[in-house]
DNA sequence: CAGTGGTCTAGACCACCTT
DNA sequence: AGGTGGTCTAGACCACTGA
């Protein structure tokens, strides 16, 4: 591991033991230097990337200020229903509703920012977390992904999972999420009335290089999730836009 | 302004003007170096904003990947419904149901996260978009920022702006997103009907130094808006709770 | 194997905050 | 005025990618 994530880790755990209470200072840059034995560009380093996930708030010729303890959060947990779930303490499982190869939909090709045609396998599944019906999941896989989709256990595992396993990975990915009414099939699908309130998260996931791997529409129960952001000056990657752009 | 970020404008415009389309690769560090005459490290804080920002992917050992053209986004925007119904082409306005000081319950005191007994400010407002019942809006000012709160013209403007005028500025936020049915409330302030989904977005917002300033819970009418977040395996700060944790 | 990005060093000057 | 973080330089070595 490079230095200056060891660095930054151990400046976390002392953050959660409370070494350093929230609203108290970090040391300066100059102390770490010297308690570290590294050049003061590693440190920057490493108090960067508590700063990125909000760990600490940074302001030009004052002392850095603890502003909490690093979220347990994950990409791969936002990622994947199963590794959230596994990691809130649920059970997580799904029933396959479709899952057929074709060729995209002009709409579909829109989605997924491919061309018209091009071969794709849909998924739909109920999630369920305990047992209950949680979530509609009706997902696009494109390209080499749809492939070895076809071949895999859909019932029980991670997709998310198995495909990292074969080296493809996910690395970036929009999320847009809104409310809307549950339909007859959506409200039947997951036990509530028609026309109670669903979270949606609508999700294009691509590889490192920008290629699109998968398009997600996920709708949640209402009282199933809650989705947290945290946004800064510095780090932002959230917007609010209207319906019609979205 | 640094030379890093001048730099990291440029290829920001040349990626938008299409020298650079997306999925096309970035001139390698040492070309930039020489294309500006600057230290390899000014490059990198250039390349490392756009990586931040989503607009490149990187992969070591591999030239960089053109994602897409920077978003229009800006943590103000998401920070204020006033500077984004404008830079949506809106016109915002709003009616006040409540402006009240008073101290802090012991629940709001744990949602500020302050001492209970703190003196505060209570808002409620009826934002609207183009004349539209938009929003309903109810926000818990600390410290501070409630004293000046009360002098203010709270139906035209942006309390942010004012507040940023003066010298009060919000660094950090943490948003929690759900979706629920409207109340009898909110259905006959919004003008849909009892039980219709609505958009929840509860928001903690803390100055540089991790100082609460503002809570608020602004509940949206289901064809107002979509939230979109991106994240990437480096840079997120997305997570999804259960609600009993949230 | 050459090119590229990832990490690290050592030192410099400046802008801003605190006292 | 002294301390602190923000920016920048110049050079080094390593790990990974791709032809």
């Amino acid at each position: 591991m490079a230095r200056y994530l060891e660095i930054a880790a151990e400046l976390r755990a002392a953050i959660i033991s409370g070494e350093y209470p929230i609203g108290s200072v970090l040391p300066s840059e100059g102390d770490l230097v010297a308690r570290y034995g590294v050049a003061r560009g590693t440190v920057r380093q490493a108090v960067a990337q508590l700063e990125q996930d909000g760990v600490v708030a940074t302001r030009q010729g004052a002392r850095r200020v603890v502003l909490g303890s690093a979220p347990t959060q994950s990409f791969h947990e936002m990622q994947s229903f199963s590794m959230w779930a596994v990691s809130q303490g649920h059970v997580p499982s799904a029933r396959v509703l479709k899952c057929e190869p074709g060729k995209a939909t002009e709409q579909e090709a829109a989605m997924l920012r491919v061309p018209p045609g091009e071969p794709l396998v849909r998924l739909e599944r109920v999630r369920l977390l305990d047992g209950r019906p949680t979530m509609v999941e009706r997902t696009l896989y494109a390209g080499v992904v749809a492939e070895l989709l076809l071949a895999m256990d859909l019932t029980s595992g991670s997709i998310t999972e198995q495909l990292t396993a074969q080296g493809h990975v996910y690395a970036h990915a929009e999320h847009s999420i809104d409310a809307m009414a549950a339909g007859v099939l959506d409200a039947e699908l997951l036990g509530v009335r028609r026309g109670n309130p669903l979270l949606r998260l609508r999700r294009l996931t691509t590889s490192p290089t920008g290629v699109p791997l998968e398009w997600s529409d996920d709708r949640y129960r209402q009282d199933a999730v809650t989705i947290t952001v945290r946004n800064s000056m510095s780090v932002n990657t959230l917007m609010r836009l209207s319906p019609a752009l979205a």
